[in-house]
DNA sequence: TGTACATCAGTGAACGCGCGTTCACTGATGTAC
DNA sequence: TGTACATCAGTGAACGCGCGTTCACTGATGTAC
């Protein structure tokens, strides 16, 4: 009862929050995170500006309310499009609907996008509470390139020049499969992943930033083949 | 005598735009190319805001001026980077040393980084003009590629689930390099060059934008890696 | 070489604008007895 | 169940600010005869 009575209120102020954060997403495929206008996204709700400051208590907040907002549903569309390869044996199928779910979010999402693997904001530092939502996609990269390690397929082997101490640039990275994973993923697996990771992101903003223009025509197909060969060098195929 | 009067008032009107462009990127480094204020930069210069207009017509050509004066400067530090390699036949060296020109650039000149390589301004549509220059080191690496083929050197195979029409796909790469190079490259090795290119752009930018943070622990290092990674996959080694 | 005129760089005031944030307020919704 | 009080959402005015751009001006530099 007291439950009810309180969701009564608290239910309007969720809607009228996710309206508020649905608003200013809109306005960000336009305008730019660093340009983002509390006064602008206000008057798209129908509200006085001040009124936001009820939801938010800056536009700094908002900001950050819109980039945990963003990291966590590209994240949860990568974890749906792994989850939904039924064969977990088929780990080119789970690479190619995980990379898929990235790019995909990306060019429906082109003002998220830039608020979260664009340049930063300038005078804004992203809380502690962002790095979570951040890496969940990329989590699930990983796990896919762990798990095909662990069904003993290889990733391309260390170039003959490579010099020692991989591990040690790698630093956090290694750490982090060391401590999940076993057995354990040598360097140069992790350093292919996050060359591959980093592919991915790239491309992406390579084609959402204009840089694709004049190179390639169909950036759609491109995609596809860029992922396929980063699936080959990863061992995944 | 006509020339030298005329350069009298036209080197210290030379000098000016060059201060005025220097404050200008200055400043692109704390405020992002979207909240550039040319009055700030007036300020910076010690001059009255509406002096600037004497040198630029416009806040926007401003910009066009800061994203080519960007693009030239990394484009010719790439291309003295390859020229300083004395054996033109040691293609790892030529790579390496112009994969590191892009990156010192990036790292040297994080505000142009961000206005060449980040996320495009709102609202600002880049002319023309900015073409030429942009492509400049990009030139430089497909040079590198192709030449490295020409001496039969090999990048690494098709992959086995490849389609048909990556010459398609690729579209004006390959007409870019078919026009000048013989013999002609073939698509696979146009689409690793083209991902290697991607994969140099998106390290830096993962590293200039905080991605790297808490996976790799030493950027530098870590970008020597891939470097040498991309150069053993295109063939170079 | 000297004078008359044209060009140009820089000034300072003004334009109209939108911004983030604060604050005292009103009226509606929820809570406690 | 009904009343008194507390909480809360939204208003509207105001704050001080910086912005891009225009314009009439002054004084210095350059040009032509």
């Amino acid at each position: 009862m007291e439950q009810t009575s309180r969701t009564a209120r608290h239910r309007t102020r969720e809607e009228i929050t996710e309206e508020i954060l649905r608003a200013a997403r809109k306005r960000l495929t336009e305008a730019g995170p660093g340009e983002l206008s509390l006064r602008a996204v206000a008057r798209d709700v129908g509200m006085v500006s001040s009124a936001v400051y009820r939801y938010f208590p800056s536009r700094d907040d908002l900001l950050t309310s819109l980039l945990i907002l963003a990291y966590d549903e590209i994240g949860a569309a990568v974890e749906d499009a792994d989850h939904a390869v039924s064969d977990r044996a088929d780990l080119l199928a789970r690479w190619t609907a995980a990379c898929h779910a990235i790019r995909d979010w990306a060019v429906t999402h082109p003002g998220d996008y830039a608020l979260t693997y664009g340049s930063p904001v300038a005078g804004y530092i992203a809380p502690r509470d962002t790095v979570g939502p951040a890496t969940r996609g990329t989590v699930v990269l990983v796990t896919i390139v762990t798990d095909a390690y662990r069904d003993g397929r290889r990733a391309r082997p260390a170039p003959p020049g490579a010099r020692a101490g991989l591990e040690k640039t790698l630093g956090d990275a290694m750490r982090f499969v060391q401590a999940r994973d076993l057995p354990h993923p040598p360097p140069e697996v992790v350093a292919r992943t996050i060359m591959a990771w980093t592919s991915i992101f790239g491309t992406v903003s390579f084609e959402l930033f204009g840089h694709l223009e004049g190179s390639v025509s169909d950036k759609a197909d491109w995609f596809d083949e860029v992922v396929l060969r980063l699936a080959v060098d990863l061992g995944l195929t």
